[in-house]
Parts: C-alpha cells; structure tokens; sequence
DNA sequence: TTTGCACTGTTATTTGATTAACAATATTAC
DNA sequence: GTAATATTGTTAATCAAATAACAGTGCAAA
C-alpha cells in the first residue's frame, strides 16, 4: 500500500490531531526547541502521551530513542499528509461578524490555505477589501470561484439562504463546503461537508453545568440528612 | 435509577442530537405541524431513523405507531433534560467579530440561555451595549460574574491570552467554559470545558478534499494507461 | 376477518476510537 | 560493563457510537 492509500485511511480524529499537533510544533520551533517527546505533545493538546505515538505510528513516523522527535520534520509530514502541494483556495460566503472573525483568523497566517475572496449581499461590501481580501457579489459567485479555482467554501451567510448558497457552490464545482449555519444542508457525496453549530455547543455546555449542579445540590441534601 | 441518572449517562452524542432535533421540532411546530415521524427527523437531520428512534428511546419517550411522535411532548421533554429550570447565564469574553457574531446569534432567541453580560478590554466597547447585552471591562469580570450569577462562559480572546482569562473565570467560579480559541487552555476538573477550533476543521476539511482530487486524478490516470 | 404495511422500540452486531499492556532499546548512573 | 531508567512502537483490550436485525402492533385494504 503506497502513502496516498495509507493516508487516506487515517482516523478521522487523528487528522484533527495532527493539524493541532502542527500548529503546537509550530511554536515550539519558534522557541527554538529542535526535539520533542510525546508526552510533551500530549501535554499541549491535554492528551494521553500513547495517542500522540499512535497517531504518529500510523503515520509512519519514527521517534528516536530517548530523545524524542525531530519537531521540523514532523512538522514537515504532517504537512505533506495535510497540505496540498499547490495550495487550496478558499471562499467565505457572508461576510457578517463571523465571516469577518474567520478572514481575520486565516489571513496572513503561514497555512497553505488562502482566503481568497469572500461574498455577500450588502452593496457596502462589494467591492471592498475585507482584511484584504476581495469582497465580491454573490451574484457573481460562480464565475469567481471558476475563475479563482477556489476548492473550498465557509458559509456564514444566514441559516434561510444556507441550502441555497450551498447548491450554487456545488454547481460552481467547490469540492469541500464547511458550513456554520445551524441548519444542516444537502450536498452531493463527492463534495465533502462538515458542520458546525453554535447552538448545540452551547447547550451541551449548559446541560453538563446542569447536571454538576444538580450533583452537587444532592450530595448537600444526602449529608444534611446524615 | 431516577431520571436524573439516566440523564447522565446519555452518550455525548445523543446530547448534541437532542439540541439539534428541538431546533427542527421547533420549526415544524411553527409550521402548524403536530406529529413527526422518525424517518422525518431523520432526513432534516442527515441521520438514520434508527438512530432518531434510538436516541428517543433513550431519554425515554414514547411516539404513537403509525402517527410518529407529539412534536409539543417532545420538545418539553427535551427541555427537561437539556435546560436548567432556572436558566443558566452566560457570558462572553472578547467583543471582537466573533464574540459580537455570537452575541447576535443567541440574544433573542427563546432559548433558556441568555447572555448576560459581555467583557473586553476595549475602552470604546466598555460601558456600551452590544447587541443589547452590557459590555464591561475585563478587571471587572470576577464581580460581575459573581453578581450575575453566570455560569457559562465563552472565551473569543487573542489566543495569548486566553489561558489567564480561562483562569480569572475558574477563580470567579464558572463551571462551563466554551473556548473558541485554537489553543488548549487547562481548567479544574469540575469545570466543563468544550474547546472548538476553526483552523483545525479547514484543515480537515482541505485534507478530505486534497484526497478527493489525488483520487480523481490517479482514475484518469489509470484511465488514460488503459 | 385476515393479510400486508408502515411504523415504533429493543437487542445484537459491527465499527471506530481510545486506552492499556508490554516489548524493545538507547542512555545514564553506578 | 551492568542495571536501572526513560523513552518509543506495537499489539491487545476496552469503550463508545452507529448500524443492523428484527419483534411488536395498530391501521387500512381486500
């Protein structure tokens, strides 16, 4: 089996892992560290030290003994395994507060992924730069990521219009869309989705805060009652 | 074993679902919509009937065969399990994009969730109202966390600093924290952390796509030697 | 009636992910 | 040089989640 095949194969967590991995090797560089140990990883990302050196096996990267692992290097495969060697574009569709977050966010950081356009509807934004980067029309979506070649999509635009971007971004031939609307959307099975909803976040915090309350409040009733 | 413990020992999971299926449920009761079916919330939901008939079987609630679920039933039931009685209040740390997108998200909405107090250094927001929710400066947030009564949190700092505000937050006694942050803070066990992290989706989301275009190419490939 | 159908509800199986157990070995301390 | 130690790397076991299989049942149509 080549590396394609083997990467491919990837647990799902561990790609997450790995990009997280990524960005902490990243600063440990910047300070001039050169080696790591997988407990230090672990520690970084509040993991156990053995899924560090699971993820890292199944990538087939070899440690040294006693001394850890190279921290370039392993910079450098997790990006052959995550990164595409020409880079992949990105669009943001709806440039309200979290459009504007995410731009902000992704540009100027060193990632081999661009923002490099983003639309919405207000006549007050097209046309103008938006942490540098274009804004443009929805209305002229299509013929912008056709001609950009953008791969990617993030929409933010509000949850009535999130199906409807959707499919125009399908039809523009985007072939992964990240969708942070609180509505799940349709797309076709070759384009990769993934979503997220601030929502459900927030109210499996609150339900878990809920039930360390009501937790609590019986330990208090049970020793009253000793 | 009480409700309360069957509650608990809900899978992660089911807890994200339930949120998800009152938002639809909610819909459809604005619709003028009674009853539901599983295959209905199932296909709003991307999911399988099986695993909406098994989440309710679950928490416990019965539908009607051949006429699906009370929409109103299931909704009240979902709140009994997700919501506090007494609502929860929650705060946000950082009036940047971000932290303004998920002010506007939530306020107004029915949710028994409300954010109640918002926090930055920034002299221009303090003391203004951001969406209607009164911003105050960070050197306050242990007062006013204290006398709100908040007991969730969502962090949407500069990544530098959301360790130190993680920490002020645990001292003023919170015990839900939602880090929007893409590093890794570390709380008390007895406080519930979620952390969520947008680089690390992209990332995923590029990695599925970069392997979607190798595949597709390696097929013309194979195509073009035949 | 009674037969088929369209649902729900539950248990069993499979899959995916994490954790545990432990073998292998280079380095250090003595 | 030898024993102890700290680390990596791999396989085995466990845990969590999703899926499959199917039993149960009321309604509708014949």
């Amino acid at each position: 089996m080549n590396a394609l095949e083997t990467f491919k194969q990837l647990p799902h967590k561990t790609i997450e892992r790995l990009s997280q991995y990524r960005r902490a090797l990243l600063i440990c560089l910047d300070n001039g560290k050169d080696y790591i140990y997988s407990h230090e990883i672990a520690r970084i990302q509040h993991i156990t030290s053995v899924q560090v050196r699971r993820d890292l096996m199944l990538i087939g990267y070899s440690g040294t003994l006693r001394k850890g692992y190279n921290i370039q290097k392993l910079i450098d495969l997790i990006g052959e395994i995550i990164d595409s060697e020409k880079g992949i574009k990105v669009a943001i569709v709806g440039i309200g507060n979290l459009g504007s977050a995410l731009v902000n966010y992704f540009t100027g950081k060193r990632y081999r992924l661009a923002i490099s356009s983003c639309f919405d509807n207000n006549p007050d934004k097209i046309g103008q730069s938006i942490h540098g980067v274009p804004c443009y029309s929805v209305s002229d979506m299509q013929k912008v990521i056709q001609n950009e070649n953008i791969e990617i999509a993030i929409i933010t635009v509000p949850v009535t219009s999130a199906q409807s971007v959707a499919d125009e971004l399908v039809k523009a031939g985007v072939k992964g869309i990240l969708n942070y609307t609180p509505k799940p959307i349709v797309v076709p099975d070759d384009v990769y989705l993934e979503e997220y909803d601030m929502i459900t976040t927030l109210e499996k915090v609150a339900f878990y805060v809920k039930m360390q309350n009501e937790n609590s409040e019986n330990k208090q009733l049970s020793q009253a009652s000793n």
